[in-house]
RNA sequence: GGUCCGAUGGCCGAUUGGUUAGGCACGGGACUGCAAAUCCCCCUAGGGCGGUUCGAUUCCGCCUCGGACCUCCA
């Protein structure tokens, strides 16, 4: 399967050519660890999973890094607002991290290295860019040197000229250029710090991804991935540290930028009041945590997407769809590859997740006419070929296919019936005998009852099943 | 102000130089004691103005609107 992505670093969509193909090297800039996962943090961790996933099915070995930024001053900021050490609060925050992201199914990378294990290679990269002439060292700070590079800028399009002119920073003395960037800043004795060559420090942001990056997947690798709002500074800055640091051509052969997450229709923010984390969304239910990755991968990785508490509802209802077609018993079914090869052709378009959806639909539309009846010729227009309902068949398809997706994971009984402990059997039974009786009032009572309970019958020709609202 | 991205039905969202996928909502039907689930049908849309073309939603230009970034935001 040939893969093309969009490549930030070129505008464009590309083949993927892996350096080597026998081992596939990803890094993805993770959370900095001072607060609650927000809604927009979710949304790469969740798009790089499917990536790693598709690369994983596609090539033998894959190891996808992302870091945990554990120093930084926002959270030396938090910590002196709330009095809470700073280890507690980072062991917490990536405690907190993990188990949010688990529960929207995402996979934990291969390595998940942490900022303040790589220290050492931090300071080994700023002296190797001192060395090499591209940063230098003043008042306790290391610099690198914009000047020095003359490809700075090129990832996010942008001239020297035009940085300089959109600067908006207040230049610190001590800079040679008003485009330099901190590598290694002063510490005072109540902020963390580290011993160096420069004096007791800590990193700046960007070194630390280049560092962890270097360390754990070499000085080239095939694919960068973050939010778009990284490209400048940040990415910008992490070409220029470890092209410059290592004398390679590139960093990171393809750049996959993820389009920003909007609530209701605007930026999310505390001051406007949409500011929402991962927690409060899986608040809303047992469900919610699918329903969720669902949302996120019906829109194009690359397009900003308008959360809202309607969207999450219409993304639970289609899945509640997938689990009633998996909760009617299936025959054993061969597991027909040229089906699964269909849904999963569209990721290798540039990730094109709301497409594979389309077809994973298709072939639930498939499963449900060969248990229930219905004409297969909407869904035939669409395939590549006219597949015959099957039992069993197209269901085992989409179990495959989903598992690319991270999706249709949970126990469909537990998806149905979840989210605390009813024992509506005995009222089943109850209303079956009214039913028999043809006592159609007391039958429609027992219903509507437990309908007020959020849970709906259905009559089947198996019997009568049973699923929460 | 600069750089870049986008605009598709009531809503969400793909594909495409030649009758605009799919989903949700709405409406109708089959099935059902009535429902639910499922299936079938219906709903046929490309911001505005030009250009290229036999033909433009698609390619190009301008305008409008929205968004991102412009030195530590996913």
């Amino acid at each position: 399967m040939q893969l093309r992505f969009h490549n930030s670093l070129t505008r464009r969509a590309e083949d993927f050519r892996p350096i080597d193909p026998a081992h596939i090297r990803m890094y993805v800039c993770g959370p900095t660890v001072y607060d609650l996962a927000h809604l927009g943090n979710a949304r790469p961790v969740v798009v790089f999973d499917v990536l790693a996933r598709l690369l994983r099915r596609v090539f033998p070995h894959v190891t996808y890094a992302r870091n945990i930024t554990d120093v930084d001053d926002k959270i030396n900021a938090r910590a002196r607002e709330s009095g809470e050490p700073i280890g507690a609060i980072t062991a917490r925050t990536t405690a907190d991290f993990h188990a949010d992201m688990r529960a929207l199914n995402a996979l934990d990378p291969d390595v998940e290295p942490t900022a303040t294990g790589h220290i050492p290679e931090m300071i080994a990269l700023c002296e190797k860019l001192i060395a090499r002439g591209h940063a230098y060292a003043a008042e306790g700070h290391v610099l690198f040197s914009v000047g020095s590079f003359p490809e700075y800028g090129k990832l996010s399009g942008r001239s020297p000229e035009d940085l300089l002119a959109g600067a908006r920073i207040d230049v610190a003395p001590y800079k040679r250029d008003a485009g330099d960037f901190v590598l290694w800043k002063p510490s005072d004795t109540e902020t963390p710090g580290w011993d160096s060559p420069w004096g007791r420090g800590r990193p700046g942001w960007h070194i630390e991804c280049s560092a962890m990056s270097w360390k754990h997947l070499g000085e080239v690798f095939d694919i960068h991935g973050g939010g778009h709002d990284l490209i400048f500074p940040h990415h910008e800055n992490e070409v220029a540290q470890s092209v410059c640091a290592h004398g390679t051509q590139t960093m990171a052969r393809y750049w996959l930028h993820n389009g920003m997450l909007l609530v209701d229709g605007e930026k999310m923010s505390k001051s406007l009041g949409n500011f929402l984390t991962v927690r409060d969304i899986l608040a809303r239910g047992p469900w919610a945590g699918e329903a969720f990755r669902y949302l996120l991968l019906r829109t194009h990785y690359r397009s900003s997407l308008d959360y809202s508490a309607a969207a999450l509802d219409e993304c639970k209802a289609e899945l509640d769809d997938f689990y009633a077609m998996l909760a009617r018993p299936a025959p054993e079914a061969r597991t027909p590859r040229a089906m699964v090869d269909w849904v999963l052709e569209p990721l290798g378009d540039d990730l094109n997740t709301p497409l594979a959806l389309a077809r994973l639909r298709d072939l639930r539309t498939l499963e449900n006419i060969a248990n229930v009846g219905g004409s297969p010729a909407a869904v035939h227009a669409r395939t590549p070929e006219a597949w015959h309902p099957v039992p069993g068949e197209a269901r085992a398809a989409v179990l495959e296919a989903a598992q690319v997706l991270g999706l249709l994971w949970q126990d469909p009984a537990a998806w149905r019936q979840g989210g605390g402990d009813a024992d509506v059997d005995a009222a089943i039974a109850a209303r079956l005998a009214a039913r028999a009786a043809k006592n159609w009032a007391e039958a429609d009572r027992i219903r509507d009852a437990l309908k007020a309970q959020d849970i709906i019958l259905e009559d089947g020709p198996q019997g009568t099943t049973w699923r929460r609202a």
